[in-house]
DNA sequence: GAGTGGTCTAGACCACTCC
DNA sequence: GAGTGGTCTAGACCACTCG
């Protein structure tokens, strides 16, 4: 049969043991097992460590696995899924979202942010730090930052100052809001609050509200990619039970 | 003084590395510019060269850079904001979505979609697979799944047969659909498709399309997460434009 | 064929968790 | 202190693009 492309896929070893091993989670694994050590699985496929952690880093990033230093490797549940789909025309804080207020400071925000809010140089504004959390487990972190001249700054502590921010929000009335994800990596503050090491995949949500023809407010939300799965219960009423 | 805290923060070299890189994209280089090799890279900063891939793979994660082998790498553009907001009640293939067919093959889903269509074991279904290109660059690949009667496997070529699925579609109501979006990695076919190398990070965006009670069909889009932004142009009328 | 990024190795040490 | 995953090194070879 002469030469019928031989072997013209030299598949990279670190992508055919992430098959492997992903047969393997389905057959041989039950969700929250430990796995060996990196060290006796590199040994056991015959290749070196940082091979294998080339694999089990895919793994990761889709969700199969979730590995803790010190503690070990284990096969991580399904993902989460989080509904970020707007309760209609509300502002953040209103009764009902999901987000605790943990902190309020006053600094000039990102570039990037600062271009939303159509800001000019160092202007400064609050900036609220709120945390998501499902049973105890921290889903994501997220900085809203309100240009507002409203509670000047009281000293008092940073939550209570959060919740007066959003207070003051509240009393225009919410034209509208938009929003984009895509994926980013944690900075050291989000990776602490979201209890992964700094680097870590997320998922960055971006939510511009507007009020009288301004944006009056910026919502940067970083979501754990590991764990999520953002869902947007849009149309249509029935909501059929996913399995 | 004694020790305050002597060095609490022993900050990774291809975190902090990473940082140095990005304020000298900002300041020195501009989009499309082209930046010394790998290997002169990590000598300039005293890293191996492994070390300097680390740094350089969060930059390319957060979109910042691009790599090509056998090229170079180079500064990226900002990402293209991608609207993914659904054209109300309207089913893919309808007329303005931004899909082109490709081809149509009639296979059984993977178990995750299997489960979404409520299919029993080996049932099959027609899988169109289709893109979406911005100005010549692939943005995302997109395998639908449709559990439909309808054209029976007529071995015309893949393209037709596709939009003859799709019109099959149109004929039923559309009720509703939800949709989720997560991160995942890019398979062999996904990747070609994409222009990556297996194993890219993509943002996976599901779609369900629900009739008559039942889910009609079910869409995985795969986007490339280098170089989009998943956008939702979502309330209130208003469009501010984005600068 | 020269130059690039992608894969792989074998080994070392560090930071962390838990006993 | 033992065991885990995380970081880092120095070097080799491969796959690809382009002149």
């Amino acid at each position: 049969m002469g030469t019928t492309q031989l072997e013209t896929v030299p598949e990279p070893k670190y992508w055919h043991l992430k098959t492997v091993l992903s047969e393997a989670l389905d057959s041989e694994f039950a969700v929250g097992q430990i796995l060996p050590n990196e060290r006796d699985l590199a040994a056991r496929y015959g290749v070196a460590r940082a091979t294998l952690r080339q694999a089990l880093e895919q793994l990761e990033f889709e969700g199969r696995l979730q590995r803790r230093r010190g503690v070990g490797t284990t096969v991580a549940p399904p993902r989460v899924g989080v509904d970020i789909a707007p309760v209609q025309g509300s502002w953040p804080g209103a009764p009902g979202d999901a987000w605790q207020v943990e902190d309020c400071t006053e600094t000039s925000p990102p570039a990037a942010v600062a271009r939303l809010l159509d800001l000019v140089d160092g202007e400064t504004v609050h900036v609220v730090r709120r945390a998501r959390t499902s049973h105890g487990q921290p889903l994501a972190a997220e900085l809203l930052y309100v240009p507002l001249d409203g509670p000047r700054s009281g000293a008092d502590d940073g939550a209570a100052r959060g919740q007066a921010v959003l207070r003051a929000l509240h009393r225009d009335p919410l034209d509208g809001q938009d929003r984009s994800v895509e994926l980013g990596s944690a900075g050291a503050e989000d990776a602490r609050q979201l209890d992964r090491l700094p680097g870590a995949p997320v998922l960055v949500v971006t939510t511009r509200y507007l009020s009288g023809g301004r944006v009056a407010a910026v919502a940067v939300s970083t979501y754990r990619a590991d764990t999520c799965r953002l869902t947007f219960g849009e149309t249509g009423g029935m909501e059929l039970l996913a399995s």
